[in-house]
DNA sequence: TGTTAGCACTCGACTACTATGAGTGCTAAC
DNA sequence: GTTAGCACTCATAGTAGTCGAGTGCTAACA
């Protein structure tokens, strides 16, 4: 366990590295103020937080840098999250006042708002989750054999897509497939749905339409690549602004990740409640093991929608993200629910 | 005027300097063996070159390196675009064969084909013009005053958002406008709309709703912020594959422009037929002075759907990518003219 | 007149060497 | 337990010297 001390000094390291990104030496500690101890003593305190795992040298003459170890014990032990002090919380609200949104641009706003005031990279992942409910779905057709399919959701989501009508399925037909559809399928989730599709309509269908089974594959279809997970990135320049990414072919490395955008979806990971932070190579991927990655869910309805998180180096200001991130994702879901209810 | 000698030499630079990223000396272009002069005679052809423009030395002991001038030359009369040679061409249709598809997913399919291709950054502006028709309109009530508002257009392109409705006015107000709308003004162009809503409808409104001030308000505001052009950006991290992009602040710079979409969208700029290529200076913007943008516009239908580019260093190979665009927007303007007839 | 060999010259890139100084670890004294 | 003192380490910056690719120019050659 650590002494009182050893901690003070520990937060002191922390902070020092976190501003100017310089490892920090035990006369600067000495000379913060803060401590009426001589940078002797500190070297001797810092000496053991390094046999302890919580900094490291770089190389022998140069300062200490924390480690994921000291920023986890920092972030666990002695991080204030009440000190939201004077500092500047912006608000969402005055960005979608209007009363015309589309929930893409909502995020997207977010996303924006999150990376100018961190400075560092937002990723938010969208949780388009097959528990959402049927709201309505549409058939405009386009042309004879094409039509334009619309998918509604409850919490107004919107998705499309074109299809070619198969030869054998007159346009008839379909209309009154669409119509059977609205009629019993409204308010199913999404996951339900090829189940509930069987059970609840296949009979009705089969009075009305011939040829059952394409039909029925036709339907299917309808629903079959809904998008699961939708990603937006912002800010992703600002992961060059870091002194510790001046490597190009390093940053490279991560940005190309962020335009996978299945993949990132497996990192920012499953929703959790609260604020979440994964520093370094807490990160199972080792392309990101000199970033953390701070995340917190919002919510519609006791239902989680998404993950809005904030990736940058594992030298990042942890206090000022999770306050940022823990007021802006509530202040979505209040966004959210204004919009929704 | 050059002479044959010299529009040979310069080709010659040209070519290597796009290939090597390095600085061409005289030696090198003589050796390459399809000239049977010394380096010295080449030389004195440089230098003539230099003097007018085409190439520039970087210092005095280092080799020659093309101008923009020297490009624009080179594009303009030394590039045979007939030199398909046994290159390969991707084939988009393969990406694309599925019967199910959104506008969307084909745009962002191209611009991941386009940038893997070329292995540059692409750029896709999707014109979505006021110039389409307007195909449907359709209102969903999620709650008592929310809405969700789906605009479709004859390119089967959906445009959707959530709406607040006024107090003022009721929800069956709302759908008999909407009824009226979508039997008096489909087929009408976006831009033609609020004319048309005037001329067309307003007596009929008249007839049917009260508070007719409020209501019509209400209804152009539904179509006002139709998202007129809209960009997509792919294979941005190829740009820091460029050697000549090595410097950090200088390519943070460059993709913070790619950010900002409405900038870009400036920049990509307006259609023409064929395939189009700034080079260096000859973008007005200071940022992209060391970069060249080759685009193509695609088409449906005789309309104009939106501008494919790709965006390099000068040090472009502009044979390649500029065959690579001829083919992408041609096989792009065909696979959208095949699902929408 | 066009081409080429020869040569002095330029200048960035690389290497080797030398301070410089921040920071450490250790010891001994307080 | 704390601190002053001191030898030691090592990255960084600066300087000097070498190397070599490439040039411009001149003179000779076909």
């Amino acid at each position: 366990m650590l002494t009182e001390r050893q901690k003070l000094i520990l937060a002191a390291v922390i902070m020092d590295y976190v501003r100017f990104a310089e490892p920090v030496g035990s006369r600067t500690i000495s000379r913060r103020g803060d401590f009426q101890l001589s940078p002797a003593t500190i070297r001797n305190e810092m000496y053991d937080l390094e046999e302890l795992g919580y900094l490291q040298q770089p190389h022998t003459s140069a300062g200490r840098v924390p480690s994921d170890k000291g920023y986890r014990f920092y972030v666990d032990h002695l991080l204030q999250m009440d000190q939201w002090s004077a500092e500047h919380l912006p608000d969402l609200q005055q960005f979608v006042t209007d009363s015309f949104f589309s929930i893409e641009r909502v995020i997207q706003q977010t996303a924006q708002v999150l990376s100018q005031v961190s400075q560092y990279t937002t990723v938010i992942l969208k949780n388009e989750s097959s528990r959402q409910l049927l709201r309505h779905v549409q058939l405009l057709p386009l042309t004879e054999r094409k039509a334009v399919v619309i998918l509604v959701t409850s919490t107004g989501h919107v998705e499309n897509k074109i299809v070619e009508i198969p030869d054998d399925i007159s346009l008839d037909e379909l209309v009154r497939m669409v119509n059977v559809m609205n009629e019993k399928l409204v308010g199913v989730p999404l996951y339900q749905f090829r189940t509930k599709l069987f059970a609840e309509i296949s009979e009705v269908l089969n009075h009305n339409v011939n040829k059952y089974e394409k039909a029925m594959s036709f339907i299917e279809s309808l629903l079959q690549d809904v998008q699961e997970q939708n990603v937006v990135v912002g800010g992703a320049t600002n992961m060059l602004r870091q002194p510790e990414f001046q490597d190009v072919g390093k940053v490279q490395a991560i940005l190309e990740q962020l335009e996978q955008t299945t993949k990132l979806a497996r990192i920012i990971g499953h929703p959790a409640d609260g604020v979440q932070v994964r520093i370094g190579t807490e990160n199972n991927d080792q392309i990101f093991n000199d970033c953390s990655i701070v995340t917190a869910s919002y919510h519609y309805d006791g239902q989680d929608l998404g993950t809005i998180g904030v990736l940058g180096p594992t030298r990042m200001d942890y206090g000022k993200v999770m306050r940022l991130l823990q007021h802006l994702s509530t202040q979505l879901s209040e966004t959210l629910d204004r919009i929704y209810k």
